[in-house]
DNA sequence: CTGAAAGCGCTAACAG
DNA sequence: CTGTTAGCGCTTTCAG
């Protein structure tokens, strides 16, 4: 900056005003800088700005696994709305380990982010709540944080798995299998609660050998739908927790054409292209990472309210049976 | 730091070499800076100990749609690369926008990014060769850039075409329709000629009104295998350009149970579900990633041997009729 | 093995 | 409207 300076015979000061776009400045002189700056191929150093001005114009995005499709639209709804705002955004996956996840948020905020998004993974989220308080801006995706104050941004897990179950029983079913996922995840857990909220609505009790859990990946759910598949009074429905489950589910469904209908959490790609119908507990995954986004952006710019909580809403959607 | 050097009554070199893990301190005097880092809560600044080393420990990810599984799986290969070594990534989506793409990589730059990883967008890359001359670390990803005299990890598209094409020929089929996305990109343009190589090969000519580009969306994709469906003479087998066109014509094709054997470029989340058998033209993504991050980080370390282009082989699948 | 001083590239504060 | 001076939080000399 100094060399530009001396090229275009202004001072440091003056340079620096042009690159910041200060209005106060003699529109001749912003002419002889723009001039030295293109000549000597001057590109300003945006991290020794924000040292001296403590700006930050970074925000990170913590999520569980970025392979997995619903956190991809999120990564692309977050990233959206920052460049909209010239904001960067530092993306980092955790696979689903607290430990690395620590690690991650630890690293970001020394890189003095403006703030975080985080899909909390573990249990234990103390080291969150701690950080927050040290004064980084974070909002909850996804998932609740025990014991940390801040913005949650989650999905009517409840409303959604009610719903479904519920439409079930409304179809005369009785015999309703739920598959789901660790119950130590939380989005889990909430899902089975609404499905049983359905059944106790209904006046149905809830059986307990068609209720599995655990299946972190389309192969045990298909394992554990074959089993399913196999005993003397089978279910008519199935539950999914989430589209990995459903995607198992059907691969034991599928191929021997049982006469089970399939009721699941999130969409899919190719779940229309699918030859039976299903029905699908859908949302807006979009909304929910620019919601994220900008309740960050907006406490970041000073908003200083309680932390609340926002639901996205549920729906359900038919797939398959080449609907459109 | 000031104030942990106060407290563990050391100077402000020695908290600097203890957080840095130089091994020439007195054991006795890393505990107390210890003891005081943790007292004080404190935290270093990273951007702070970059500016006046002028190390760099941030690479770039500029992908053209974060929501695309492809890239989707990439990221996260990068990141699991990246975190290995604690180095954090920053990442945008273009959409395919080169006048996005050029602010992204030039506001990365800016960040003193030690390195770029970019899919290249636009047909005109002049802006990427400059920052590649003014001394960024540039691999390009997937599509190479004319002009850029920089490393690239492309897919094997020309030769997984071509076979794909070549199977479809050996097992008779002569009319074959070929369905792309616009052939400005790079992938497609190559797709195409592999896929006219095998029918070079075969001595079978190329029927003009059976290739239909410009598909970016499943939609006209689903159209144009409608109208293909149609007429007299109606292909016996497609091959579809990308995942997108290839659940397009799958859309035309299943609900009509139409005697065409479909076959198309990536594999695609529930592909093995569908009621029919297709086959794919499949590749391991995520070492694309992978490799991409290696060789851009091994240049950060000063690799400085000529570029290369890495290419990553496919291979044919079968998927659907519940194939497992 | 330890520390004082200079400086990374820029902006804030305060004159003029 | 323009310039001077200090200083962001750390690392790099270089001298003890």
């Amino acid at each position: 900056m100094v060399d530009v300076a001396v090229d275009a015979g202004v001072s440091l000061k003056t340079v620096s005003r042009v690159i910041n776009g200060v209005r106060t400045v003699d529109p001749e002189m912003v002419e002889r800088v723009h001039a030295s700056i293109a000549r000597l191929g001057f590109r300003r150093n945006t991290m020794a700005a924000n040292l001296r001005s403590g700006s930050r114009d970074t925000i990170g995005l913590v999520t569980a696994d970025l392979s997995n499709t619903f956190y991809t639209t999120i990564a692309r709804a977050v990233s959206a709305v920052a460049i909209e705002q010239n904001i960067q955004v530092l993306m980092a996956s955790t696979d689903e380990d607290p430990a690395l996840e620590q690690r991650i948020v630890r690293d970001m905020t020394e890189r003095s982010v403006g703030g975080l998004i985080v899909v909390p993974s573990g249990p234990d989220q103390d080291a969150l709540e701690l950080e927050r308080r040290r004064g980084t801006a974070i909002v909850l995706l996804d998932r609740p944080a025990p014991g940390v104050n801040a913005d949650a941004v989650l999905i009517d897990n409840r409303g959604g798995a009610r719903d479904a179950v519920a439409e079930l029983l409304a179809a005369g079913h009785r015999r309703i299998a739920v598959l789901l996922d660790s119950l130590s995840i939380h989005t889990m857990s909430e899902r089975r609660e609404g499905a049983f909220e359905a059944f106790a609505a209904a006046g149905v009790a809830v059986q307990d050998h068609l209720v599995v859990t655990d299946m972190h990946a389309p192969d045990p759910a298909r394992a554990a739908m074959e089993k399913l598949i196999e005993i003397d009074d089978p279910p008519t429905a199935v539950f999914c927790g989430n589209n990995r489950i459903t995607i198992g589910a059907l691969e034991a469904i599928l191929p021997r054409n049982a006469p089970i209908a399939v009721t699941g959490f999130d969409d899919f790609e190719a779940a229309h292209l699918l030859s039976r119908g299903i029905r699908l507990v859908d949302y807006d995954a979009d909304l929910l990472g620019r919601t994220a986004a900008q309740q960050l952006l907006a406490r970041i710019t000073g908003d200083d309210s309680p932390p609340r909580t926002t639901y996205i809403p549920t729906r359900l959607v038919d797939r398959g049976s080449f609907d459109r």
